[in-house]
DNA sequence: GTGAAAGCGCTAACAC
DNA sequence: GTGTTAGCGCTTTCAC
C-alpha cells in the first residue's frame, strides 16, 4: 500500500483536488457538509499532504524558523532557553503539519544579516520567530522584515505596536517578588542588576524599584550593585552588598547565576541563608534546584512564549494584514528554601 | 532579479538541465572542463537548488532527522547534550545543503515506533542520526531500519558490524583517567557507577577497571558504590566512601552530577580538595566549571560525533551499500583543580 | 558523456 | 461552493 495522494482522497470523497485543497488548507468556500466528507476520507487513507510538492507549488514552505543566538555547546542556561523554546515551536507545528527549521547564528557575525537572508530565501519559511537577544537588534529585525516573511519576536526590547511579538511581564513579575520579599518582613532589599545590553534585564530592575514602591519602602541607589549576569559579577556584587556595616536582609539578582553567586558567598562569611539573608534570582535554570538552600526565582514561560509565536504565525495567515499584536505570556514564582522572614 | 533556477545555470553554461543536476549532485559522467564551466555559471548567478522540487522529484527530502529522548527543559545535561548534536550534525548540513529535522521523542511512549515511522514516510529525510539512550533499544532501531532510511546509531551500546554507528572510546579515556589517578600516587581510587540501563555507563566501569590493572592496582570491590547518575545518589555514594575508617584518597564517579555531589560531601565533612581527596567525573557539563573546586573531567566529542554521524549519512549514498562502518571519536581529559597528588 | 521528455503532488488563477 | 487547467523546479528514465 503506497502513500495517499490529494487525488486518491479526492476520489473517494467523491469531490475535486481542489476542493480537498481547501480542506486541508481550512480555507473558506467549503460547505460543511463537503468538509466533514473530505475529512473522513483523509482519516481513512490516512492522507498528509507532501512538504515538498506544497512547498514547491505554493513557493512557500511549511515551515517555521526558528533563529537564535548559538550558545557554546555545554553552555547554561543558553542551551536550556534553546531547548524550551524548541519544544514550544515544536507543539505548535505538530498539531499544524508545519516543520521547524533551527537557526542558530552568532550575533557577533558581521555578515549575519546576508546569512538570515539567504536562509530565508532558500529555505522559504512561512515565518520566522526571533528570540532575545537577536530581536533586540534592529538591523536584523529590519532585514527579516524586508524579505517580507512573517516575525514574530520573542522578548523584544520595548513592544512595538507596528510588530508582532511575545514577551514575558519580567516588569510586573519582579515587582511582585519585591512585594514577596517586603511581605516577610524585609526592609533593606538590595538588587544586583544584570548585563546592560539585555533590554528585558532592564525591565527586570524598573520591576524590583515598582515593588518597592507598591510595598511602601524607598527606593535608594546603594541598595543597588551592578553585576553582568555572570556569576563572578555576581561573587563581587555580593561582596559588596554583605561586607557593609549595615548589610541588606535580601537581595534579588537579576539572574540565577548572579543569585547562586550571593549563595556562595554568604556561605563563605558564615551568613546562614535563609535566617539572616533572603536571596532570590531570576530564570530558573536548573542550578536553581541544585544550590543549597535551593533558590527562589521567577521561572520564564520560554516554551510557551515560543509556541504563541508558532501559532501567530500559522493561524496569521488567516488574520488581517495589518492585525499587528503583541502577547505577554506570564512568568510565575518559584518560592524554594532561599528565601524567609527577615531576620530579628 | 529573481532567483535563479537550474534552467538559467544550465543556458549559461551551455549544457542541458540534465547536466547542472549531474554536476549538483556530484554524480559520474561529467567531463572536467564540462563540470568546471557549470560550477563557474552556479557561482555567477548565486544557484541553489529548490530543496521543494528537489524532494518532490526525487522523493526524498535532502534532510538528516536527528532523533533523540526529549530532555525536560531545564533539565541538564540533557540540553546541553542536545544542543552540542544539532550543533555537530548542523555544521554537516550546511556544507552540504542538506537541512536537519530534529524530532524530540519520549522513550516511554508506547507509540514510539509508529511515532518515528510516520515522520520517516512524511518527511522522508534522507537519513536518520539516532541518539542514545534510543540508539539502545532494539525495536527503535529495528523499526527505523524496516523503512529502509539509511540510520547512524549515536553511542550504541554494543558495536554492531551489520550497522552504522559512531562512538566514543568511553571504556579506554576511563582508563587513562584512573592511571592518571594512579600517577598523581593514589592507590586507593574509588568509584561511583552510574544507571545500569546507559550501556556506553556501564563502558566507563569496566574502564575504570582496566586504568587500575594497568597502573598495577588491584581491583576490589570494596572501593566501587552503586549511584544512579543523579546528584543525590552522588551524595548517599560519597558519604558512603568518606565516612570509612580509611576512606579512599581518590574518587572517580560515572558522571559529573555524581562527581559534584562528593565535593559537596568532601566540603561538608571538612576533607580539602584536592589536598586531602581528588574527585574526577564525566561528562563536563557547565556544573563541572562552576563548581569550587573546579572538577577534572572528560570531555564526551558529542558535537564531533553527529557531525561525523551527518557525514556517514549525506556521502553514504555514493559508498557501496553493504560499507558498514563504526567511527570512534575519541575523548578528551579535562584535567581541571579537583584533582592532585595523594596526601601523605 | 550528454540531452529530451515526462511527471513528482500540490496550489494558483480563474472559470463556472 | 466547486472544478479545471497550468505549472512550480527538479529528478528520473531512456535515448543517443
Amino acid at each position: 500500500m503506497t502513500k495517499a495522494t490529494i487525488d486518491d482522497v479526492a476520489a473517494l470523497a467523491g469531490v475535486s483536488m481542489k476542493t480537498v485543497s481547501r480542506v486541508v488548507n481550512r480555507e473558506p468556500n467549503v460547505r460543511e457538509s463537503t468538509r466533514t466528507r473530505v475529512e473522513a476520507a483523509i482519516e481513512q487513507l490516512h492522507y498528509r499532504p507532501n512538504p515538498s510538492a506544497r512547498g514547491l507549488a505554493s513557493h512557500r514552505a511549511h515551515l517555521v524558523g526558528l533563529i537564535y543566538d548559538d550558545p557554546s555547546a555545554y553552555e547554561i542556561p543558553s542551551a536550556g532557553y534553546v531547548i524550551s523554546m524548541q519544544q514550544g515551536t515544536l507543539r505548535a507545528c505538530r498539531n499544524a503539519h508545519y516543520e521547524l527549521l533551527i537557526h542558530p547564528c552568532n550575533y557577533r557575525n558581521r555578515n549575519l544579516e546576508s546569512e538570515i537572508t539567504d536562509l530565508i530565501e532558500h529555505a522559504r519559511p512561512s515565518g520566522i520567530i526571533l528570540a532575545a537577544p537577536l530581536s533586540n537588534i534592529p538591523r536584523i529585525v529590519r532585514s527579516i522584515e524586508s524579505t517580507g516573511t512573517p516575525l514574530v519576536c520573542l522578548s523584544p526590547g520595548k513592544p512595538d505596536a507596528k510588530r508582532l511579538s511575545v514577551a514575558t511581564n519580567d516588569r510586573e513579575i519582579c515587582a511582585e517578588m519585591t512585594r514577596y520579599l517586603a511581605s516577610l518582613g524585609h526592609t533593606k532589599i538590595a538588587f544586583i542588576t544584570g548585563h546592560p545590553d539585555h533590554k528585558a534585564v532592564a525591565n527586570r530592575f524598573l520591576g524590583y524599584q515598582d515593588g518597592l514602591q507598591q510595598s511602601g519602602l524607598k527606593y535608594t541607589e546603594k541598595l543597588v550593585v551592578h553585576g553582568d549576569n555572570s556569576f563572578d559579577s555576581g561573587v563581587v556584587c555580593a561582596r559588596r552588598l554583605l561586607g557593609r556595616k549595615h548589610p541588606p536582609t535580601a537581595i534579588f539578582a537579576a539572574n540565577d547565576d548572579m543569585a547562586a553567586a550571593a549563595i556562595h558567598v554568604a556561605d563563605r562569611l558564615g551568613i546562614k541563608v535563609p535566617d539572616k539573608l533572603s536571596i532570590a534570582g531570576f530564570d530558573d535554570i536548573s542550578l536553581a534546584r541544585q544550590v543549597f538552600p535551593t533558590l527562589t526565582t521567577i521561572r520564564q514561560p520560554l516554551s510557551r512564549m515560543a509556541e504563541t509565536a508558532a501559532h501567530m504565525l500559522i493561524d496569521g495567515k488567516r488574520n488581517e494584514p495589518g492585525a499587528a499584536a503583541s502577547a505577554i505570556v506570564p512568568a510565575s514564582l518559584q518560592i524554594r528554601d532561599s528565601t524567609g522572614p527577615a531576620p530579628g
